[in-house]
DNA sequence: AAGTTTACCGGCAGACCTGATTGTTTCTTC
DNA sequence: GAAGAAACAATCAGGTCTGCCGGTAAACTT
């Protein structure tokens, strides 16, 4: 016979598990502005009580969810293995992972939040450490998957860094338009054409 | 001695106008979820009924809100003449006008609309037919300046819009990140660079 | 095994916010 | 100039959302 009840610190990491996967949910399907804790509750099969003992404020809630998304936005970004396949596409390859990566819907759980944190200065503080560590953690991605000996203590190159900013950017304005209900195909052939020019720009 | 009220119609427009710039004030300052209706009426100095009379409902006085956004926006991008500078410097500036007109306060309040929008059936209708408006008169825009012989009526040449939509596409990524406060001068030499390879890609 | 801490429950109150409604004043029209 | 329409004012009612609080039971501590 199991345990009737799992050990606290189980529960605990359970709830809290559920509540900010539920939060995502919302964030992704009803919006910042239209999620309640209520609804979050709900759909985390959790009390409100419960909620409030693991996240004592609305927006304790929302700053741990960022971290909890930009965490899972890493790993299904690390997921596409980094092997670097030699020839000169791996800066297409590498867009192509920044595309998987932002294009989904976690990133438009981000997006949400990211507008919201704008007018949120509780909420802007709790992203700005975090934001920091998902661009570090991103630029490391790329150079490795461009196949560049990563030396984190080396001065800044921002010269380096110019085709994974401004694919990074360009992502971000197509998934806006994905957000928005854009053409998918034209997505396709703007992002297709980035990567030939990219690659005639930076590659080999 | 002047009249001491004005006639119907200017009455309607002030006050309309009124509501409208205020709307627009406060989701620059406030955000989509933070405006309420009241806030709206307490800056426009008008009454809460008023308001009603004009706009039954929140959603509508989002709807026109956005119309009166993106003609203002359409009207500060026509602002930088468009006249067509010899050289192959044209793409450089079709790209400035395009900057200029999306990274101001304006495009921030349509950037709150449009990610509202994604989660609300009713403002996602009103918006679609004023975005392709948009879209539609920046196409022209950008040929004019350009210096393209504008066609109205003549097939689609969607390989004439890819420099557009990309620059498009790359600024709302910018206009993201200056939301949130990134580096200016790091978006300068990103889109510095992209002027660089759109002008060697597409100019002259 | 008693006491303490922790996780959780569920109701409550205060603060908005929105849409509706009724009343008043001024313009317009006939 | 009288009737009707339009602009506006002010209050009301219904709903939701958030944060707080007292209570319970299980897990940990000693």
């Amino acid at each position: 016979m199991t345990r009737p009840r799992l050990t606290q610190q189980e529960r605990t990491e359970r709830t809290r598990e559920l509540l900010l996967d539920a939060t995502v949910d919302c964030l992704v399907e009803l919006g910042y502005a239209r999620t309640s804790t209520n609804e979050i509750c709900r759909r985390a099969g959790v009390s409100r009580g419960a909620q409030q003992h693991h996240f004592a404020t609305k927006a304790e809630l929302m700053a741990n969810a960022i971290e909890h998304l930009v965490t899972k936005l890493l790993a299904s970004m690390s997921e596409h293995p980094p092997s670097s396949l030699p020839g000169p596409d791996r800066v297409a390859m590498g867009i192509d992972m920044l595309w998987q990566g932002y294009s989904g819907s976690l990133s438009t759980a981000v997006m949400e939040l990211w507008v919201a944190a704008r007018t949120d200065p509780e909420l802007r503080a709790a992203m700005h450490p975090i934001d920091k560590g998902l661009a570090r953690r991103t630029s490391e991605l790329f150079r490795e998957m461009l196949g560049d000996q990563v030396a984190p203590d080396q001065p800044e190159q921002p010269q380096k860094d110019m085709p994974l900013w401004l694919t990074v950017n360009l992502i971000r304005g197509l998934a806006l338009d994905a957000m928005l209900g854009g053409d998918p195909v034209r997505r396709d052939q703007l992002l297709q054409e980035w990567k030939t020019i990219a690659v005639k720009t930076y590659g080999a």
